[in-house]
DNA sequence: GGATTATTATACCGATTGGTATAATTTTGT
DNA sequence: ACAAAATTATACCAATCGGTATAATAATCC
């Protein structure tokens, strides 16, 4: 790993949280050499302009939800355990202070670029297709193992099982209140529970 | 009604769907001569700020929202009618275009402001706490009617209800296939249904 | 209708925006 | 260790940012 490319991945880690929290066009080139204690010169010699860093900042943030959820995904055997692992991470919301302090970067990225900025709207949408296609693989694989109920509709789960928890982010983010997080996850496990074999 | 303050009018309408699309740090000064062909003398004799313009046309774009619903759910007499408003105002989200083109100012306001503009953030938590008093109202009512199961959780079938609506709208909005809100209302139908009495 | 007041347009302000050319400084390969 | 290459810092650019003073215009009241 080169001097440069350690420089770009510490300039994406450091404004990461930053565009996250202020947006894109909230964020200032300026908010980017204050944030890593850089020049314009080093971030401009890292990247083409502010949209590269903040297309990277973006994958960079959805890297690191995905990572989490992924692995504690992957270390469950059970089809339902596998979905009741995101009522565990969104229940106790504080508890990754860090990871998600700004909020979901799915939803803030989707929010903001959907009308104004199409390479970040692309990515926003990618990151939602993919988070499909995992909900319904592992419910594929769930009515297939006999653990989850045949005839359960994978797509319509999936879609109305991500409303909940982007639609719950935004609740408790906004009002700094965990209510409506809390009645989002509840519903999600009635639903889990619903399609139970 | 004075000169003045039909100005003030037309400068908050015609602005209005331009803070819901490009967001509050998005707008700038001259989004706003352009969209009213008035300068920037005309702007700033009726409003202190741009803040100030940014508050009032969340005031606009909410009540739009708000005034439609309130009216739909005013026509309703049964509990459940009522609640099935929000199915039939969102599933054919595309027959209402004008009103929620840029999708749902209380959310679009929610995710930019939640971190950087306390006022608008307070905007969105109060429009917020409406929505949800609205909700348990109708729940509470319908139950002394008997038209809603006894012991149905007001407060939490509203943070849920919300949840799937806002988290379907961000869905719709941004992947441009209906698909996800959708599934959110067949949810929310769901819900509703469990708790007819 | 004419004077007064309110409203709108013009021209400008300093600050900040994203971005670049070039110089100084490090890394890197030998 | 040294030359070549890559990286970072400095200084600057035009354009745009939000905002304002003032001049021109239009509305209002007597």
């Amino acid at each position: 790993m080169t001097k440069a490319e350690k420089t770009r991945q510490y300039i994406i880690e450091k404004t990461a949280p930053i565009f996250n929290k202020k947006g894109y066009a909230g964020t200032s080139i300026n908010d980017l050499t204050d944030a890593t204690g850089l020049t314009k010169g080093s971030i401009y010699g890292n990247f083409e302009n502010k949209d590269e860093v903040a297309l990277a900042a973006f994958d960079y943030n959805f890297g690191l939800v995905y990572g989490t959820i992924k692995n504690r995904i992957a270390a469950k055997s059970h089809s339902i355990d596998k979905l009741k692992v995101y009522l565990n991470v969104f229940s106790d919301f504080s508890s990754l202070p860090t990871l998600l302090n700004g909020g979901c970067p799915v939803l803030n990225t989707a929010i903001e670029a959907d009308d104004t900025h199409g390479e970040l709207r692309a990515k926003a949408v990618n990151a939602i297709e993919r988070w499909y296609a995992s909900l319904e693989y592992i419910i594929k694989e769930g009515v297939e193992k006999g653990q989850i109920k045949q005839g359960t509709n994978a797509k319509d789960f999936s879609g109305a099982f991500i409303a909940l928890i982007e639609g719950g982010i935004m609740l408790a983010k906004v009002t700094g209140k965990m209510h409506g997080l809390k009645a989002a996850m509840k519903q999600c496990e009635k639903m889990i529970n619903e399609i139970t074999a």
